[in-house]
DNA sequence: CCAAATAGTTTATGCTCTGAACTATAAGGA
DNA sequence: TCCTTATAGTTCAGAGCATAAACTATTTGG
């Protein structure tokens, strides 16, 4: 039998104090008890010596070191029944990490303070289709550039970013092995530039995966599918609180799993995805949009598509419908591997809900053994943002999760 | 933004000294490298310092408590090309962990060193469908006790063991939510009894993931998924060397992910479940085997199979060939949400793998997209003994992972 | 038989936490 | 108003664990 776990706080460090992964560790958790939006409000540091176990000198010190470092500041008092006031303590409001998301048709920059909340946001629209990594990357970070000057003049200080990309991420998050819809391949983004002066650096993922992050912070389930539905259909799979991506960082890739074993075959590779059913294009073409003008932009596709449903087109329905079916069909399968009990709608997959609905229910309750009440299958609350947002919060995490890289 | 990251020292003793998480991770990571089997032969002080990045006098005070503690004892000498010579070390080849199998048909027991070694090992055939869960671990803590007293006699001393069980374990390892081939259904085992003096207690488990794990420490893949072929089907997942089990302890349920959307209901209250085509009994019906007096054994039913199999009936092949094409249908679908690159057959699926071999493949190749090479499909080597090596393997884990729980 | 090399132990020192004493600040009652 | 009580936060001595360097132990090879 080989052993080969290793304790978190050996890595990277062999041979230096280890003492210091104990701090660390406390700082990271002291951090996260004040990131905490509690129902009681802002906590001081007796709150937090309580609930941590740590004693009240110990956490004294752990708060000092993260107030110099930046990350924390003290607000206001917090007066209990009797006795002194305790000092609230914040995450500190001016300081930010960048969300960048590149998607086909646009760039998207914002700014998301250390609590989460997205301070700014741009949009702009640019046809990415097959311009190229460096040229892409290029246009980006002058935006990026751009916001984070405004950012400075807010007094913001962004300290790193995450950038979501609609593509497969290799398990280093360095590689886009493939996007296809940009006509990417094996591409290696210089993240660098986005953020040239930041102490941490920009962390590359999954358009899906960060979605489904960025979903997380608004629902109480650990365990859910966000399905992003866009030329093809990616899944973000978040078990207990964190991205799921498995070895080589493609976990979660619902669209391929087969539903119809006689189907189509798939751009993949595969035969009978669900892609190739309740894809967008896949959708278009079986409601008979083929050739139809509007084939030349998505967003026409898929308002063509919006606008025969509401006609009742017969065979638009009945596409739709399909696409349902087969979507509850791989959800329920898919929840067989990984448990999940929440399935959360994003992309044309939101759009077509009304439409979908029915036949997606009944098909995931057939399949499923009815572990899916229908309250657990939502349309996403973020829209357009979700990308962006998770990016960002990939980036907040690594700070709080490792206050200590930013020690000074 | 809520988080909850607490560092993994701090569970369980809130309070405590939090300096002693060091040194029980130091503990556990010198442990780890004395149970490594290296090309090299066995490790002395100074090269699981080397390896470690912990001082020659830490490691030597580590040691020092691990032998005290009973798992680890000085073996030989390690000369080096110069110099005064290493004291090899070793996991203390007479401490042991029992596991155990409860099945269908039979009680199993063993014991296993803590090197991973199977040093005893017994079967009873039993029944014990409808036995009841009292009357069997009644039972198996009967044959237990026998075993333990054996192993006593041998100057083998049993730290604790592990239970497998053909069902659902829940989250906690405490309940058997449901075993349909028992007749369990949220059963309670009172695992004491197994081991009445013993100082760790006995881990509950499900058999595939049991047998999941003693067949990787044959494999070098850390991702893989076991299937375990017997009345229905289980799945074993395996995720970066470690049993992968999901919030709800049920993942990895390879056999309810639906393959034939128009197809039969399954018991577990879908439909179109690959359990329906490629379980045992669906097999031999769709073989032509109903209500032929076989069937009121599996040993024999699976017998018979082989005979009409080696005769070349063709109802038999035929089914035979179904359940190889969905069962690659389903494991190329799973491997889109986990990916896992290795696949293990075991049970009546590791008897019918040349028979099943040819359109397993066809089909896993075609959904898959070419991800797997037919050597990464393999007939499990372990046979009966899987569930019950790797029972003893997760108790093995944690005497390994927490060697201070062992201290005095 | 001694120099060089390697293994393992001893000892002094530093880091981080704990626990208890101490200071600071508020509410509430006489 | 002042004193008691309660709570917040800091200071300081002490314990545990790891490090680094010096030291002892044991072997090879000239």
């Amino acid at each position: 039998m080989v052993m080969t776990a290793v304790p978190p706080y050996i890595q990277g460090v062999p041979g230096a104090g280890h003492m210091e992964a104990v701090r660390r560790g406390n700082l990271a958790l002291v951090l996260g008890r004040i990131a905490e939006t509690s129902p009681a409000g802002r906590r001081s540091r007796a709150q937090i010596s309580a609930l941590t176990g740590l004693t009240k000198a110990s956490v004294s010190s752990l708060v000092l070191e993260l107030i110099s470092s930046g990350l924390v500041t003290e607000v206001g008092l917090n007066q209990q029944s009797r006795g002194r006031p305790g000092v609230e303590l914040e995450l500190n409001p001016n300081k930010a990490v960048l969300g960048a998301e590149i998607n086909v048709d646009y760039l998207a920059v914002g700014v998301v303070s250390l609590a989460g909340t997205l301070l700014m946001h741009e949009v702009w629209e640019r046809d990415n289709r097959s311009d190229g990594v460096e040229r892409v990357m290029a246009a980006l970070s002058q935006q990026c550039a751009v916001t984070a000057v405004a950012a400075e003049k807010k007094g913001i200080d962004v300290l790193g970013g995450g950038l979501a990309v609609p593509g497969l991420i290799d398990a280093a998050g360095q590689v886009v092995v493939s996007a296809p819809n940009l006509g990417w391949k094996n591409a290696r983004p210089d993240l660098r530039v986005l953020l040239p002066g930041s102490p941490l650096g920009v962390v590359l993922c999954n358009e899906a995966n960060a979605a489904a992050l960025a979903e997380m912070d608004h629902q109480s389930d650990t365990d859910f599918m966000f399905i992003s539905g866009e030329v093809g259909i990616g899944g973000g799979l978040v078990v207990g609180r964190e991205i799921f991506t498995g070895a080589d960082g493609h976990a979660g890739e619902v669209g391929h799993v087969v539903v119809d074993p006689y189907g189509s075959d798939c751009l993949c590779g595969g035969r009978g995805c669900l892609e190739t059913v309740a894809g967008q294009d896949a959708i278009a073409d079986a409601a008979g949009l083929t050739g139809h003008p509007a084939r030349s932009s998505r967003s026409l596709t898929l308002s063509v598509l919006l606008g025969l449903l509401k006609e009742g087109d017969a065979r638009a329905l009945s596409a739709v419908e399909r696409a349902g079916f087969c979507l509850g069909l791989a959800l329920a399968s898919s929840a067989r591997i990984v448990p999940f009990t929440l399935v959360v709608l994003g992309g044309h997959l939101a759009v077509l809900d009304p439409w979908l609905r029915i036949s997606l229910m009944d098909s995931l309750q057939r399949y499923s053994a009815g572990k899916f009440p229908s309250g657990n299958v939502l349309v996403s609350a973020l829209g357009s943002t979700g990308a962006l947002l998770g990016a960002a919060g990939l980036a907040l995490r690594s700070v709080l999760e490792a206050p200590h890289t930013l020690r000074r």
